[in-house]
DNA sequence: CTGAAAGCGCTAACAG
DNA sequence: CTGTTAGCGCTTTCAG
């Protein structure tokens, strides 16, 4: 016989009680140091581990969270993966991967996963709460949700993100201050918030320096590489191009720009380009994109670290966290051509 | 009151016993059609969950998966985490994510997460098993574990790979082809056999091709950036500099290129470039990569299906599965100046 | 400080 | 086809 050792098989072979090697395993102070001792040596001995399914039932915790994105294959998720993964596992949470492709359904699924116990709580980077028409899917009001990145208004949930209608404003003025009066803007999928509040820094921007924002001048994107490159040919269709473009996304901006160099026009000597997000490789492309840099993995932590907060009974932020977003001036942006 | 629903409520809101409800909610066969749907009935009119560590307990399985990484903030991971994840939730597994970041500690803690029970199984993509030293993290030979993209020597785990002595061959002839005779290679970190082997198909064709390796031609990177742009500066120092490089990696291939242009050379006017992995965003960089590409939707979507037949008590195969990768041949690359 | 006993919620024999 | 029963391995009262 070689089955799995429990903690009945220390506790026999000890002669002690199995509540005793439980209370010694999990370092409880109602143990003698010795005792303490010796159960770790022959637990250690016998190669114990314990049984985590049975752990979880007793005590009604998975400590597991759950991480959902739209995207797990999108780059830009890769630094909050990695910090909210080391916070977790500091903590001694293990983290489950969610990825919703935007699927309503996958949506309440994950959502689904909180209630069963597959998790003790999450972190939500999808900017959506399952639809609350269906009664099924309410959410405790106090449930251990985190929301980073994105902006859920009025879910009660506490934030983590970043002011994009600040930072977008930021990167426009940088144009301004530039010389650009043509200044363009690819959105993203624009009805979400993230897209309208990084457009309205764009507007704000603008309009501080009396500059219009023509027909045409704000194109729509989805974040991904052609869009942002079929945007950029619209905007160059138009009678009156722009000399610059503040694009919503980095992943974008690569494409406009790629779109560029395919029109024979030159970044940033004929247009200037401004990206958002500061991707793992940006910096390394030729030229070297300016874009705002978000500190994702500053917000990961800090959103692991208000869900493991609220894990442990305590209180949430009431107000978002708000971190700080900087623009990084590089090598797509410079003066007007005359 | 207002507690969670257990199969309890249910059985006796509707007189049945636990047993067919639980049954009925598992769609066992050995319940009435009519009886099922009775039961699914009040099971989502009193909004009930099952418990999954009580199920996991009970069936002594946790339907989770373990993907482990060298580190989850490489984007070239991403791919593979999304077909993994992907393929593991059309079978009904969550995926766990673990990241080692080289650190023998923490490998070793995954493959306890395994024996815990936290994971049925896992998909291991950082080449090494924990020490064999201590007989402590022994594991059972017939582990439910696959090993993914890199090589464990006489692990007898199944292995999902791709062939990376003949990829990298192919990658230099496709040089020597364009004329090059003079043709470096950035190696990876080279003990490790993913590194060696990619240096052997590049020796291996150089030989082929009666071209010599001068002294000096094989500098050693870290796959990262920096040792990119530090090797092929290395390269030029050399008395004869080639006029072809062929790197072990994509980003180090980014830091090379990089460098060259530091230096005022031109690519691939006067050196050319290739890569290996093809990344994220390497066909929009500028110029556009040249690489091997590396069927990373593939690696994670056979990994993932090997394991699942290994958890339902299927034969893993033999032989480790060996998927094709091809050359992208794209602008880092063309004939030598003269 | 330690032991005895109960039970978390579920599923799987075994009987009917 | 359905019910009864037992128990997965652990933690945690409650007694001592």
């Amino acid at each position: 016989m070689n089955r799995r050792p429990k903690i009945k098989d220390i506790a026999t072979a000890l002669g002690v009680s199995p509540a005793t090697v439980s209370r010694a395993l999990s370092d409880s102070a109602l143990v003698t140091a010795e005792t303490r001792a010796r159960i770790r040596e022959t637990a250690e001995a016998l190669n114990y581990r314990p049984n985590v399914s049975a752990r979880n039932l007793r005590t009604a915790r998975s400590m597991a969270v759950l991480m959902v994105v739209r995207d797990v294959g999108n780059p830009f998720y890769l630094d909050i993966l990695k910090s909210v993964e080391a916070t977790a596992r500091a903590a001694g949470y293990s983290v489950l991967m969610g990825n919703t492709e935007n699927d309503p359904e996958r949506e309440i699924e994950y959502f689904d996963m909180l209630r069963d116990g597959h998790a003790d709580g999450m972190i939500l980077m999808t900017g959506k709460l399952p639809q609350e028409d269906g009664a099924h899917h309410k959410l405790p009001p106090g449930a251990p949700i985190v929301i980073a990145l994105e902006t859920i208004e009025d879910s009660g949930f506490p934030h983590v993100q970043i002011d994009n209608v600040a930072a977008s404003q930021a990167a426009v003025e940088h144009l301004i201050a530039l010389g650009h009066r043509r200044i363009a803007h690819i959105t993203g999928p624009v009805p979400e918030i993230m897209s309208a509040d990084r457009r309205e820094g764009y507007r704000q921007a603008m309009r501080a320096a009396g500059l219009c924002v023509p027909e045409g001048y704000e194109p729509h994107g989805n974040y991904l590489l052609h869009s942002g490159a079929a945007a950029c040919k619209a905007l160059f269709a138009l009678a009156e191009p722009p000399t610059a473009i503040f694009v919503a996304n980095d992943e974008m901006a690569f494409g406009a720009i790629h779109q560029l160099r395919n029109m024979g026009r030159d970044v940033p000597g004929d247009v200037s380009v401004v990206g958002f997000d500061d991707l793992y490789l940006s910096e390394a492309f030729y030229p070297p994109l300016t874009t705002v840099h978000q500190p994702r993995i500053d917000i990961g932590r800090q959103a692991m670290t208000i869900l493991l907060k609220i894990l442990s009974g305590g209180q949430a932020p009431e107000a978002p966290v708000v971190l700080p977003a900087t623009l990084r001036v590089r090598g797509t942006t410079a003066p007007p051509k005359s």
